[in-house]
RNA sequence: GUGAGCGUAGCUCAGCUGGUAGAGCGCCAGAUUGUGGAUCUGGAAGUCGCGGGUUCGAACCCCGUCGCUCACCCCA
């Protein structure tokens, strides 16, 4: 242990979930597979690593995230490779790899995995951030963009939160977005001068993104700019009559926000974010859209799809802020044994009690019968065990229930059956279990 | 890439105009050799982020550097 031995800590943007943060991850996983299967939704797994190019093509050579922001290596024999930025792009690539287009009927796909963008970390975006999404591919029905914002609002009611907005918008097609963006940039020219520094900026970069300024002062300026939904060709636009007279029907709850840009190249028609007040300037809890024609971009049939990603970092956070959840009970049981006479029964309780999926922990060292308890106690564990010699010789064990400390004589052959039927209860209020409905 | 704030014990933090480090919580042990959560007593644990400078003397002042956080940008 020399000085010299420099800490090694995780990278920057990067960060370590640790056992008091995973039961949180876990749930919220949990309750996403749920609801996704539930729509009929399967899961997929896609690499980490993909050709640059495939990100390059689709999400956009312009962009931010392809400009500057991607981890990109030269492989030895493989060319330039990245760490995914995000999914979409890999989902589309494998559907198209693999012919699932000829699987009949539609494909519902989701997954969860780490994403990898070189940004500089703040509140609710690392370097690695995690991301739960799905992806509907091969039909452009508008049922099908309302069911996705419906399973959507679903999961986060089953996530117990309430304090979230859909947002809801069209960005046209490659008919109708060209000629809005001339419509825009003409509008933009006359009422540049009046506006803050980045947004003159950004009239000559992307003119889509003055939309989504947040200076209040620009505010009254934007709302004169004209809107992409009233400059829709007849497609779109009955394409989003649609999306939203079912959205009604459906009682999901939005609104349209005709500012509602999104960053990524691929997108047309509906997109759509859902934002909470919970978390700190990057509120974006979700987001995505509809994009007909990125198959076609990646060499794939004719393919359109619509999908979404939820930053699974931000839901935590949210689902955490509004203290939506509660921690679950760790573990059911714990066995105090004395003496070296008594190691070989404890020994055997626990692998019996464990092979009934029964959460246990004992000591591997003899320790007095008042430490076993302070540390039952500490693991807050439903039941204690006591198994000392006189329980060894008449074959019938002390069970104490920590919560009310009420303790029975049980026979060890029954312990299991007995833990069994009592931890089907739910535990007294002081402990409750996570996710009773 | 830009800006601001913050780095003192495992955690949360105190430490006045520079005099060489503290509290609470947690942890360990004992009071209590077969019964936990309370209480009391004791204990372990800190290169004061790192490097340099000023000074008789630096956690404190100055410079640099690294890290974290938040914000801009952009996005999940």
């Amino acid at each position: 242990m020399s000085k010299k031995n420099e800490l090694i800590q995780s990278v920057k943007g990067t960060r370590d979930l640790l056992p008091a943060d995973t039961p949180l991850w876990q749930r919220v996983e949990d309750e996403a597979r749920k609801v996704f299967e539930a729509y009929n939704y399967r899961e997929i797994r896609t690499p980490v690593l993909e050709q640059t190019a495939l990100f390059a093509r689709s999400v956009g050579s312009d962009t931010d995230i392809v400009t500057k922001e991607m981890y990109t290596f030269d492989d030895r024999d493989s060319g330039s490779l990245t760490l995914r930025p995000e999914a979409t792009a890999s989902v589309v690539r494998a559907y198209i790899e693999h012919s699932l287009y000829n699987e009949p009927g539609i494909q519902k796909l989701y997954y969860f995995g780490p994403m990898f963008r070189r940004e500089r970390p703040q509140k609710g975006r690392y370097r690695q951030f995690y991301q739960i999404g799905a992806e509907v591919l091969g039909g452009d029905h508008p049922a099908i963009d309302a069911e996705v914002l419906e399973m959507l609002a679903l999961l986060l009611e089953r996530l117990g939160l309430k304090e979230f907005k859909l947002l809801v918008n069209s960005v046209g097609c490659s008919k109708c977005r060209p000629e809005y963006l001339k419509v825009l940039r003409k509008s933009l020219d006359e009422v540049k001068s009046r506006l803050c520094e980045d947004c003159q900026r950004r009239s000559n970069t992307n003119p889509l993104r003055v939309l989504d300024c947040k200076i209040e002062a620009d505010q009254p300026i934007i709302e004169g700019l004209p809107k992409i939904i009233d400059h829709l060709c007849p497609e779109c636009r009955q394409h989003f009559d649609a999306v939203t007279m079912e959205l009604k029907q459906r009682g999901v709850e939005f609104e349209v926000v005709p500012r509602l840009v999104r960053g990524l190249d691929y997108y047309t028609r509906t997109t759509f974010e859902i934002t909470s007040g919970l978390l700190g300037a990057q509120n974006a809890v979700l987001g995505g859209g509809r994009y007909d024609g990125l198959s076609e971009m990646l060499g794939g049939p004719p393919a359109p799809g619509i999908g979404f990603a939820i930053g699974q970092d931000r839901l935590v956070l949210t689902v955490e802020a509004a203290s939506s959840l509660k921690p679950a009970q760790p573990l059911a049981a714990y066995i105090a044994w004395m003496g070296e006479a008594t190691r070989e029964a404890a020994t055997m309780l626990a692998r019996e009690l464990r092979r009934e999926r029964i959460g246990t922990e004992i000591s591997y060292h003899p320790i007095k019968l008042r430490k076993a308890m302070g540390a039952a106690s500490k693991l807050q564990v439903r039941y204690a065990i006591i198994i000392g010699e006189q329980e060894v010789e008449s074959g019938n064990y002390q069970v104490k229930d920590m919560g009310t400390g009420e303790q029975q004589s049980v026979s060890a052959g029954e312990i299991a059956g007995f833990l069994k039927e009592k931890l089907r209860e739910p535990a007294p209020a002081a402990s409750p279990v996570a996710g009773q409905q």
